[in-house]
DNA sequence: GTCTATATAATGATAGAC
DNA sequence: GTCTATCATTATATAGAC
């Protein structure tokens, strides 16, 4: 029981089948023709309603910026992250694509790209920071840094879904790597990997080095 | 003062060119007259050399394969790993070419790239190992899935590096930026983020609920 | 708004001279 | 081995009919 493209208008139909064949292929490797093919028209009416190949990608672009900030005005703490997280997994149809498309953004050097990466590690950060004060988090020294690693963390879940399925013997990334994987990622943000602090030190070490021979 | 192309012979100096390409645009951006250019040849004889612009891919993976399944003949220690590390940062010319033609390969649909991916994880779960014996780190229960969390939280770093230097206010990658995230690293594996095990036992919950609905 | 037909450009690949 | 010239294909984009 799906909606489909039924009551879509034309102009929308043709950008849903680009942001599908985008994020599934890249936006090199996808032509117009194969654009207005899943969208059942012709290739000249693609261009007739985004003008280039350029302006439909910016209207892609748009489009997925604009239901993807709808969604985040919704609080960003931990449980609405959860429930975000779980959403997304529960309908996969309905967000696949929209991931997908991000997950290129990213990859790609797009101005999309770069915003939500932006917006992931700001976001982080406001989490650290209020779990920090509520005591959830243990105090971190430097919080911009760790923001960024951990939201580096998440996204390469995301770029790397692929091989990280392939690795458990997924044939995609999906609901069941994410049960298989949840519980050792939040497993090792509680644990500490590490027995003791020596590989901490050398690491301080290294990096005291490493600035001393900057400076001679 | 760098020994260049000059000794090396067309067909390599063609190969280098693109892998050179390859590795900062991409196979889908990059043609062959690009790479003709770059190596100061016509296009012809690219074709000529390696047949197809497909056979001039294969001709780089395979010379990107061996020269660094050369280097993993060393032994695969955290020591090692972090002179590797050191090696690679200290002479960025000689490897920038291709950690970038590796990081493309990983996200492209590439063979290359997955075994990459799958050596770096068979290597992290083989350093997991041994460290749990010799005690240097915590036994952990699912030592796959953890390797796998590792590995792409390693590969992460590679992939989305453009993004990581950016939200460091660096403008690319490098040792600089290495030197900024190092220790929140390493601290992220020493002390837990969480303060206590609310997370874990959310997560245990939420993962046992999907797994009783799975099978109703 | 939508299509067909076509112009124009770029690309991978070929052929043959040197 | 290397180049120039060219082909064949594919792609984006335009023009104009309906």
């Amino acid at each position: 029981m799906r909606t489909d493209t039924a009551d879509l208008t034309t102009r929308s139909k043709i950008r849903d089948a680009a942001i599908d064949l985008f994020g599934r292929h890249g936006f090199a490797n996808t032509t117009i023709r194969d654009i207005a093919a899943a969208a059942q028209v012709s290739p000249g009416l693609v261009i007739h309603h985004f003008a280039s190949k350029a302006g439909l990608r910016e209207a892609c672009d748009r489009h997925i910026l604009g239901i993807s900030s709808q969604r985040a005005v919704e609080k960003a703490d931990v449980a609405s992250l959860q429930r975000m997280m779980a959403e997304y997994l529960s309908k996969p149809d309905t967000y696949m694509a929209e991931t997908a498309y991000i997950r290129q953004a990213i990859m790609d050097d797009s101005a999309l790209g770069d915003s939500f990466f932006d917006a992931l590690v700001a976001m982080t950060e406001d989490m650290l920071e209020a779990g920090i004060a509520n005591g959830s988090i243990r105090p971190i020294e430097d919080r911009r840094a760790t923001a960024v690693v951990l939201a580096t963390n998440s996204m390469g879940m995301l770029v790397l879904g692929r091989h990280v399925a392939r690795s458990m013997g997924q044939v995609e990334f999906g609901v069941a790597t994410v049960n298989l994987l949840g519980v050792p990622v939040v497993d090792l943000y509680t644990h500490p990997l590490y027995a003791d602090d020596r590989f901490l030190v050398a690491a301080r070490a290294a990096i005291q080095t490493a600035a001393e021979t900057e400076e001679h």
